[in-house]
DNA sequence: TAGAGTCTGGACATCGTTGTCAGGCAGGGA
DNA sequence: TCCCTGCCTGACAACGATGTCCAGACTCTA
């Protein structure tokens, strides 16, 4: 079967890579040339409607032609075009799931878990990301709704979700996951952001730090927002201050993340812990904490737990959000929405856990 | 805005979770009141045709009556139904990505690569998880070729892909990737499991080893198989035996790795080095290795990379495969298969590349 | 044997869009 | 004035399926 083997890497740009030729199939006919039910209709000598009966399993159709019509289908290759279906019959069985990123591992669990919903309810999934671009998210949802999903799950990036309003009113159904949309209202999934911060700040207090700093996500991202809120409250009921310096908002990106850190925990005024907002920050910091082996060790809390945090020295203690229970709950809430399409808006918001591991209760300097 | 708040665990089953509820829209009308073109041209008071052609950007059209169209549009919500589009025109502009679990970080990266080809070419991208079941991969793909998707990429995870053929026939672009098609011709994109694995194997025999086991992945599962071969391979080449036990295959779960690495290491003929057949499979062994702490270290070298795998003490090891590259390639690979489809299937192999952390590097005992 | 009722199969309109084609209108040259 | 050219515009068929409705064949009963 081996015909060639040889270098291209020219072909596929920058990856280099062995291309091995194998003899071909005959070239794939011209594009639009499947079998329709018409030509099943035709080789099986029945009527256009009967046809479609037997791909349905509808009643109404003897044994004898229900042979003959499988038959020819079996023997023209027909599949059912899902495209003219839809047309006729106004409902696409699809949703449509749009995230931020989905290599970060926050999303793949959530992701999974709005799938296996989808799939009990024998609707198909289709996810997209935003690449954490207002722009993008418009353009995915938009395109989405252009193909009529049924309903849409959204992870907003942007500010602003008026733009989805024409959308929602001509009935497609849409549910908000991890933060809530702007400038309308609709079914929302949160996590508790402000609680979940503050517990883990309160958990770094409690094991005697009064120099706590925060590492979060853009300001305008309200996550990072309520994350920071709940910062400011576990400080206050403590009495401590927030000195200037000790909170960090900007993107995730490594080299913006390890800067502030480092100013955080080298400047005059050093902190002895850190809350970061994210799993994203959270790693760029160990990375940093690590690398800073000789000094004392700081605290660290994290929001987000992570694959591998209990194996790491010392283990990152972290406050779980529960990603596939926000997939899960959103969907839910999606299918019963495209069911009763009157139910009003809704808030629903998943508790947060905090899981002790080390990291968090190393004791302050001095 | 907020009307009650109150615990509705019942609602959604086991999730714990507060709803809010908040003051409703009007409820959304019945589904299919869409405004179509018939009712902006109606309103714009010009032909069905000029609609479209505002619509889609084509030229023809005066500025006034674009203008006039374009305000009737805004005026009803109107949004471009792409099913009957798609229906006329025979192209969806979308692509479908078949792969196993959309949790597992190996296939986030590959996802997101695909999807960045994809956007790169106008496309929409569908992906959806197997969840290693050959059945649900099969329900899929097919599913997508319902939907009339102009092409595909699979990973496979079932035994037999002849039931891809009547769709390739008819036009439907196929690429496999990470693993190849079993029983028809077709574009394949892989890792070089074999001269990974061996290069792994190879790497722990240089720094000492003789007792080396491999704990992989299900037999019926060709990357698994393939690496099993590195793994011989390598040890012939040094002359080393491959004693019975030293070889475990099995499913990914946790338990059953953890029993096979337990097996390995405490039996009577144990190992002072293992080769681990993919992501799962390490961080599970990782973490069976650390609890063994008092015990003589065990060198380790993994096959895939993973985030956080430098942080590790010791480090991991690893052979790493570029899964994005991976997916890069199969996307491009179906793109070229779109615009010409008469080339003959390739294959395309990926190299692997050693990156040496410590855990591979430790000494045997004695 | 006729009449009523049941079962099976097919003709036709329809979903919302795009491609084809022809008509209408203005301006310029004969 | 008439014709021709070129530009806009709209009527109509078609894409591939489904829903409605009716015709014809058949069974069963009186």
């Amino acid at each position: 079967m081996l015909v060639a083997a040889r270098r291209a890497s020219a072909l596929y740009g920058q990856d280099q890579h062995t291309v091995t030729l194998t003899e071909g199939r005959p070239p794939a006919p011209r594009y639009g040339s499947r079998p329709t039910m018409k030509d099943v209709a035709g080789r099986a000598g029945v009527g256009l409607k009967t046809v479609s009966r037997v791909v349905n399993g509808e009643p109404g159709v003897t044994l004898e032609t229900r042979r003959r019509v499988q038959e020819a289908i079996d023997a023209l290759g027909f599949r059912r075009n899902d495209s003219a279906r839809v047309l006729r019959k106004g409902r696409t069985a699809t949703v449509g799931l749009v995230l931020e990123d989905l290599a970060d591992p926050f999303y793949g669990p959530l992701s999974r878990a709005v799938e296996e919903v989808a799939r009990a309810h024998d609707t198909l999934l289709i996810n997209g990301s935003s690449a954490h671009d207002p722009c993008r998210e418009r353009e995915l949802a938009l395109a989405l709704c252009s193909r009529r999903v049924d309903g849409l799950l959204v992870v907003p990036a942007g500010p602003d979700h008026r733009y989805l309003e024409p959308e929602m009113n001509a009935g497609i159904a849409t549910v908000f996951v991890d933060r809530p949309a702007r400038g309308i209202a609709a079914d929302t999934v949160l996590s508790d952001n402000h609680g979940g911060a503050r517990s883990g700040v309160a958990h770094l207090i409690a094991h005697g730090h009064r120099r706590i700093g925060y590492i979060g996500d853009l300001p305008r991202i309200h996550t990072a927002a309520e994350r920071l809120r709940g910062y400011r409250t576990a400080m206050e009921e403590a009495g401590l201050p927030v000195r200037p310096g000790w909170v960090s908002l900007g993107s995730t990106a490594p080299e913006r993340v390890r800067r502030a850190a480092e100013e955080m925990l080298g400047g005059p005024d050093p902190v002895t812990a850190l809350l970061t907002g994210n799993n994203r920050v959270t790693v760029t910091v160990v990375r940093v904490l690590a690398e800073r082996e000789p000094h004392r060790p700081v605290a660290l809390v994290g929001f987000d737990d992570f694959e591998l945090a209990d194996l790491l020295r010392p283990a990152v203690t972290v406050v779980a959000q529960d990603a596939a229970g926000l997939g899960r709950v959103a969907a839910r809430r999606l299918f019963d929405r495209l069911e009763r399409t009157d139910l009003p808006p809704a808030v629903v918001e998943l508790p947060t856990r905090l899981v002790v591991r080390g990291s968090g209760e190393l004791p302050p300097a001095g």
